[in-house]
DNA sequence: TTTGACTGATTTGATATTCAAAGTATCAGT
DNA sequence: ACTGATACTTTGAATATCAAATCAGTCAAA
């Protein structure tokens, strides 16, 4: 199967899309009001979500970052006024983590960006053609949980 | 479009997968014999490539970094034995990367990564299926140069 | 043929991100 | 109230990056 020249082909492109994506919604947000952020504050906010108030080490084990690393960003992000701390009532060394106002609007910002771009990618298939497209992403999460699992 | 459940996993999946992806690459190389590279380093590598003889600016051009960047990269990589420069006859300013034997093997190590998990990506699916699976990989990429383009 | 503009690469100083390790505060069980 | 574990924070070092200044080689016009 390896050396098949559609396989060759899907490897660079597979290859180019996903290191591209990361560069263009880096110069998306560069392009957009929320120029103080980098792609990585972007991500921090994105891993907090809108709903849950997850801890801080959540929040870390979601992003693979250390805790420590995680500390110094949210601390970046409070100071421009994106996320909130909070103490839990129950056991003060937990911080709970949410967004505020401006959070929230830099979220759904990124989702809108994200929805753009997954409409792209199927556009033109029919049901069962996107179900396929699913299918496929799937096989890759498994193959990234394989080698995150034997690490 | 948009709401629909499917397309909010599809967003979801695709953008675990295009995280996770440098970073399992990142601990594959850990693992292996290259243990002295980044994955910047790698990626470098690979854009050097095995057979042009590519400019130190093509090569950071195809990396989207600076110059200056790619120099200071380019140092460390010779330093550890992995690249070789040379300097044009017909125009000196000119520098030409190239891998070294140890380089090459690193490129084809990592190409071999690559395919396996190009391999899955497409696991179980027929020839026609592949094809449609490209031509969404082709939809992304369409969309990843209209948001370069206004730039 | 000399000089001035240009081009490709390098160096430098500043900023970002990250980790590991050490430190602080709180909790839970004895 | 100790003791050990847990959740987070701080700190120091390493890496990656860019913008701007610099260096070196080329080319063309005077």
């Amino acid at each position: 199967m390896a050396q098949r020249p559609i396989m060759k082909r899907i490897n660079t492109k597979l290859e180019k899309v996903y290191r591209d994506i990361l560069r263009i919604e880096e110069t998306e947000l560069q392009k957009s009001q929320f120029r103080d952020l980098s792609i990585t504050e972007m991500h921090t906010i994105d891993a907090i979500g809108l709903h849950q108030k997850p801890t801080s080490s959540a929040v870390a084990a979601r992003l693979h970052v250390t805790q420590g690393t995680l500390t110094v960003g949210i601390k970046q992000l409070v100071r421009k006024g994106y996320v909130d701390r909070e103490h839990a009532d129950d056991d003060k060394r937990i911080v709970n983590l949410l967004l505020t106002r401006k959070g929230r609007l830099m979220y759904r910002a990124h989702q809108a960006f994200h929805q753009q771009m997954v409409d792209r990618f199927v556009q033109g298939f029919n049901e069962d053609e996107i179900h396929l497209i699913e299918h496929a992403l799937d096989n890759l999460m498994a193959f990234i949980a394989e080698q995150d699992q034997h690490l």
